[in-house]
DNA sequence: GCTCTGGAATTAACC
DNA sequence: AAGGTTAATTCCAGA
């Protein structure tokens, strides 16, 4: 195991690193990092740069997995540069290993190793005057020994961590879960917290370090620099023999040989395990008949090697910083359902609610509670997590950067800058069934009326200019790399446009060109959704996120504009959601909104859904729940078929079973399909006799978001969602009501475990409607936020009723978070909200654009236009939200029996 | 023969 | 602990 013992090492460090900026041209005897990469006037180390388009290039290897430490979690925002509103970025610290002088191996003296850096205190609200704006590897650190890792004593913690009695989690190995706790301290309101996390980084770094130091020494065969010119990085670089597909790139990293044998620990070669029944050690990746992640690559997958000591899949030096899926990740990194639920946005969090923003940090507390996956109704929800991003971090600084050291890829970046814009002309289709690396290609992500999706810059055409493209998160938190998707570069007769990919912090980029001649417009039919099995991912160390259910993503693009003077003004815009799962396909039906929030207990008023999915047979079932949970009252309304059609279903509201209640009865409505066929459910009130509907607080709080709303929920805006409750139908009788409708809606939120009925939730118990409803006002406006399949779309077959086919709508549960949400407002508005900025109307071929639509369109109109002149609930915080309705209720007398519980 | 797809069987995690 | 569900993965087969 020597041979592989010291491959693994290297790749151990690359694991625990990401990123080794080892610039493969760096030979030995070789420029230094620094000099070779301290050009101009960009530091050295942040020449190094993850997001310039030359380092992509400078690694075209077909990164097996994506980087460990999720560039969303641990990239640290740029800093400010020496030309005044021009930003650098610090994608990660860089590690000189071996010392300035020259590395201990012959690896080119000194590489320089690029590591997450946790410096992201540096950044924003003051942006902290650049430490020495030729920040060169030297001075990154503050010479603390994570710049010059010392080479001792590093005994892998892969095996440590990985064969550790599951204290991995605690021991100061790289194992343990300090890449993790940069998400939890990223948020810089948090310095205590930051500088615990520096230290354990550093501690990490450092072991890493000369863990790596212990590896080979040899340039990493993956890396293939491609070629590209300095001096034009945005230029358009075709294709080099580095920039090969992700073939050639998974070929040779995952070279299959013999492997290097690597005690690839945990990697659940098999089936996703979330238990931690088994230690990676434990867990034989022989065992399983399919090769983990690192093990083959994604093309043409090798024979399943065996288990590599890190894998060969093992990404090169740029892939990851991280860990590697399987190993050495702490027991406890491994998602269990608990952890998961630590992960999820917390139930409690009002604040989404009222708008307010949710103080920086707190997403880095665990919260309490329940573990979410227990929590009925809780579904896809967003990913979770522990990362925060600091606010800071979108300051909405410029985006300008230094050519040479551009943003990483979880930065988050305007669509949009004076007269630049970058934007999704057409958005691609809401569904596409993401591939395994098992199995052959699904295709490229295709557009909703067909085609694929075209993005274009506007406000440039002067000379050609690399269009990166990646898959991106599609949960509330803002726009990063998806830890288990990757792109996959198409190829074929029937791919028109050219494209290679890169990898960047272990994410791969497609490059793709975007011509003058083309109008700065590239049609993007060379880009798949790769599929990483959970397990190597969860698995990762420093991997937050969890796989499971967390199938949506975002297809980001972005484009460096040479500004002059080695500056770009980088913009970015995320596709609309899509979902990348099979089973989306099972086409839930979907409620985004309906004209009646309440009625006499009388019933029979009219009740007007609108949203996808529905069906002919859709039935619609109004439920109430007890304090206790279990249903009390369920009652089918009766739809009026000739007034419903696939997006919209009339029915008249049932009677309830008491018609002498004296105060207003909370339930919930859900539109199913069958079973398990169900759409989340919705809240409804029936009212006393005496009363009628509440209009007041109803009209203010219910009907279509009201258009242009803050761009909250946006990536730049890392505000949680605003209406996070969210529900699911029950499915038996255990199943806890969601009492807060979930805001389907126009990118819901996740669902957030319940802390209780209704009933128990003071202040919200009786809130009119559910701020999560469809008739909490949300910023996006459903037309225009949601890939929502339109009747005529595409699929649609002109509006036929029913037709089916459409693409998959999300289910609510599924939606995306606001983070698409309304249109940029100004150059900083969230990127990636185009989704739903830009909106399926303004998409010209994109959804909406079918016959149907402009019905849709209409009915929506007229649907919402007796909510859109409602108040928004935006700036409503939740005391007032409370207020409101504990004046609304107030005169309510409540009778004996009817006591809500306290 | 290969890619792309749609379906569905398996497997594993959860409940 | 056993059994049912659900989601993730792997397999198959047809176009």
């Amino acid at each position: 195991m020597g041979a592989a013992s010291c491959e693994d090492e290297e790749l151990e460090f690359k694991l625990v690193f990401g990123e080794e900026k080892e610039a493969p041209p760096l030979g030995p005897g070789g420029p230094g990092p620094g000099e070779e990469l301290d050009t101009e006037d960009s530091p050295s180390c942040c020449s190094l740069a993850l997001g310039e388009p030359p380092p992509y290039g400078a690694s075209p290897i077909g990164i097996p997995r994506p980087p460990p430490p999720r560039p969303g979690m641990h990239s640290p925002p740029p800093r400010p540069a020496p030309p005044p509103g021009t930003w650098e970025s610090q994608p990660a610290r860089l590690v000189r290993l071996g010392g300035p002088g020259g590395g201990p191996g012959g690896s080119g003296g000194g590489r320089i190793l690029e590591c997450p850096s946790i410096r992201i205190t540096s950044i924003s609200p003051t942006p902290e005057p650049p430490p020495s704006l030729e920040d060169t590897p030297d001075n990154w650190g503050d010479g603390s020994p994570r710049d010059y890792p010392p080479p001792d004593g590093f005994g892998g913690y892969r095996e440590a961590g990985g064969t550790g009695s599951g204290g991995s989690f605690f021991s100061p190995s790289p194992g343990s879960s300090s890449l993790s706790s940069w998400s939890f301290f990223s948020d810089a309101s948090d310095e205590a917290a930051l500088y615990t996390a520096c230290d354990e980084v550093e501690s990490e770094l450092n072991e890493a370090a000369s863990r790596f130091g212990l590896g080979s020494t040899l340039p990493s065969p993956r890396a293939s620099p491609r070629p590209w010119t300095p001096d034009d990085p945005w230029g358009v670089y075709g294709p080099s023999p580095g920039a090969r597909g992700p073939e050639d790139s998974w070929l040779l990293l995952s070279a299959p040989g013999p492997a290097p044998a690597s005690p690839r620990p945990a990697s659940p070669c098999g089936k996703r395990r979330y238990s931690s029944s088994g230690t990676p050690s434990s867990a034989s990746p022989a065992l399983s008949r399919r090769g983990s992640l690192g093990d083959e690559g994604p093309e043409p997958p090798p024979p399943p090697p065996p288990p590599l000591a890190r894998d060969p899949g093992s990404p090169g030096p740029f892939d990851y910083v991280g860990a590697t899926p399987a190993e050495s990740i702490p027991q406890k990194t491994r998602r269990t359902s608990s952890e998961q639920a630590v992960a999820l946005p917390r139930p409690e969090e009002p604040t989404p609610c009222n708008g307010k923003p949710v103080p920086g940090g707190e997403e880095a507390v665990v919260p309490p509670g329940p573990p979410r996956k227990d929590v009925p109704g809780m579904d896809y929800l967003a990913v979770p997590s522990p990362l925060s991003w600091s606010k800071a971090r979108i300051g909405g600084h410029s985006p300008i950067f230094r050519a040479s050291a551009l943003p990483p890829l979880d930065w988050p970046l305007p669509s949009q800058f004076e007269q630049l814009e970058l934007r999704i002309e057409v958005q691609p289709r809401a569904h596409h069934r993401a591939h395994y690396e098992t199995e052959g290609s699904r295709g490229a992500v295709k557009a909703t009326p067909g085609g694929h999706p075209v993005v274009k810059l506007l406000g440039y055409n002067e000379k050609p200019l690399t269009l990166q493209m990646f898959i991106g998160t599609a949960d509330e938190r803002n726009l990063r790399p998806h830890a288990f998707y990757q792109v996959h570069r198409i190829t074929g007769k029937m791919v028109a446009t050219a494209s290679y990919e890169a990898v960047v912090s272990g994410t791969k980029v497609l490059e793709m060109t975007l011509l003058p001649e083309n109008n700065m417009a590239a049609n993007i039919d060379c880009a798949g959704i790769l599929k990483l099995r959970n397990s190597d991912i969860e698995l990762r160390k420093g991997e937050t996120d969890i796989g499971r259910k967390n199938t949506r993503v975002r297809l980001v693009f972005r484009v460096h504009v040479p500004q002059g003077g080695g500056k770009v003004v980088s913009v970015q815009v995320a596709s609309v959601p899509i979902e990348c799962s099979q089973r989306s396909a099972q086409e839930l039906p979907q409620v985004e909104a309906y004209n009646l929030s309440a009625c006499s207990v009388r019933g029979g008023e009219e009740l007007v859904l609108s949203g996808a999915n529905f069906l002919p047979d859709s039935k619609v079932v109004f439920i109430e729940r007890g304090p206790d949970g279990k249903l009390q009252w369920e009652e089918e309304a009766t739809v009026n078929r000739l007034k419903s059609n696939e997006v919209t279903l009339t029915l008249a509201v049932p009677e309830y079973s008491n018609k002498r209640v004296s105060r207003p009865v909370q339930v919930y409505f859900y539109v199913s399909n069958g079973r398990r066929k169900r759409s989340p459910t919705q809240s409804f009130k029936f009212l006393p006799v005496i009363f009628k509907e509440e209009p007041i607080p109803d009209s203010s709080l219910r009907g279509f978001p009201s258009a242009p709303g803050p761009p909250f929920g946006t990536d730049m805006d890392f505000s949680p969602p605003r209406a996070p409750y969210s529900s699911y139908p029950p499915d038996d009788p255990s199943y806890e009501p969601p009492y807060l409708s979930e805001g389907f809606n126009f990118g819901t939120p996740p669902l957030y475990p319940q802390t209780g009925p209704p009933s128990y939730r003071p202040g919200l118990r009786l809130f009119p409607e559910p701020s999560g409803s469809p008739g909490c006002p949300r910023p996006p406006p459903p037309t225009s936020f949601l890939p929502r399949p339109f009747p005529a779309d595409p699929y649609g077959g002109g509006g036929a009723p029913f037709s089916m086919g459409l693409p998959f709508p999300p289910p609510a549960a599924y939606r995306p978070p606001l983070p698409n949400s309304p249109p940029p407002e100004g150059p900083f508005s969230p990127q990636s909200a185009h989704p739903a900025a830009e909106g399926y109307g303004e998409v010209g071929s994109g959804y909406g654009t079918g016959e149907g639509a402009p019905e849709q369109e209409k009915e929506r109109g007229s649907f919402g236009s007796g909510f859109r002149e409602s108040v928004p609930i935006q700036g409503i915080t939740l005391e007032e939200v409370s207020e409101i309705i504990g004046r609304d209720l107030s005169g309510f007398p409540v009778p004996p029996g009817e006591e809500p519980p306290a």
